[in-house]
DNA sequence: TAATTTATGTCAACACTGCTGACATAAATT
DNA sequence: AATTTATGTCAGCAGTGTTGACATAAATTA
């Protein structure tokens, strides 16, 4: 018995292209676009002496000012634990102040400081330069198709939340057309 | 001296949205995006005491099978002894094999077994499932739109790289038109 | 041939950011 | 008065990135 149909460690020599309909193209291309996009406010961020969830956490604190610690781990989706980390750091730094709840006394309403709010734009500002490159001679409708797309990535039950966020046409493309 | 121009820790209230034409919108959706498309493999991975690294070199490896570890590192960007950790594993639980060169007998050239090129499809069958469904109803030109965006997204350096793997149209697209 | 460079592997330590489990406090609710 | 809720905190672990140092075998150069 020796080599019956593919022994169980041969070297497969041919490479992996459209199978099933898969498309890897896509998929790697997701991976090239979100490393390199991330790649520029890590830098920053670094100079800093905080990472990727720090950036984060000023993001959707500009973003939604006022939200309660269980609404941005709600935004999130992490541990309050894994929360607890870069929060702390942030208020200990300035960059986010919490406010107690006037209706809930127990709540802590997080808001950006000046040096937050100018934080998050020094983290945004190449992120913004490398999005406007990649629309450069996009059509409108193009860039709709884009929009689409990456909505369209989404869990569906996360979108509705996506829409409530400041600056979104609210309930626009649904999916459906 | 009490509260001249805005006090360094008072909360801002505002909202940010489109500060200096910055789309803080679609940062966003990269990140939710991004997010939620690898949540699926990540789960599978789990089951098998992998993680997201696991998922990459197993992709690259069947997308460039023979490539040599110098390859692999360039393609991803990390360190060897990053690398080592997870190709180890993956060579050990029969995934992925060893050649030693022909030319050079210093390289090691890499290839999936049958076992590896089917993990890879597992993995790859829920991003595939959810990269038709955001794709739905969109149209050709649409589509091209979405692959632009997201290879405009890459370095510049690096955007020759991803032409030149299995199943892209080399040199299409590559910014003017 | 001898010396050097290259491709790879390995050991150790550290950083960041997820996770779980456990426990504490204050405020709201029942 | 008892319970639930919102938040905080301590401790430990996992995965994946990093740097630095050193080892080996094979290729290349002098």
């Amino acid at each position: 018995m020796k080599e019956r149909k593919g022994a169980p460690d041969e070297p497969i020599r041919m490479p992996i292209t459209i199978e099933e309909g898969i498309d890897f193209s896509i998929i790697e291309l997701m991976f090239f676009a979100y490393r390199d996009f991330t790649s520029d406010p890590d830098e920053i961020l670094a100079d800093y002496g905080f990472g990727r969830a720090h950036h984060r956490v000023v993001h959707f604190v500009n973003r939604l000012p006022g939200l309660t610690v269980a609404e941005l781990l709600e935004v999130l989706q992490i541990t309050k634990q894994s929360l607890a980390r870069v929060l702390k750091q942030l208020i200990d730094t300035g960059h986010i102040v919490q406010v107690q709840g006037l209706r809930d006394r127990r709540q802590r309403e997080l808001y950006p400081t000046a040096k937050g709010r100018n934080f998050l734009l020094m983290l945004a500002r190449p992120q913004s330069r490398r999005i406007h490159a990649a629309l450069e001679g996009e059509s409108a409708a193009g860039r709709l198709s884009i929009e689409r797309f990456l909505k369209g990535m989404v869990n569906p039950e996360l979108r509705a939340q996506i829409d409530h966020l400041p600056g979104n046409m609210s309930g626009k493309d649904d999916g459906k057309q």
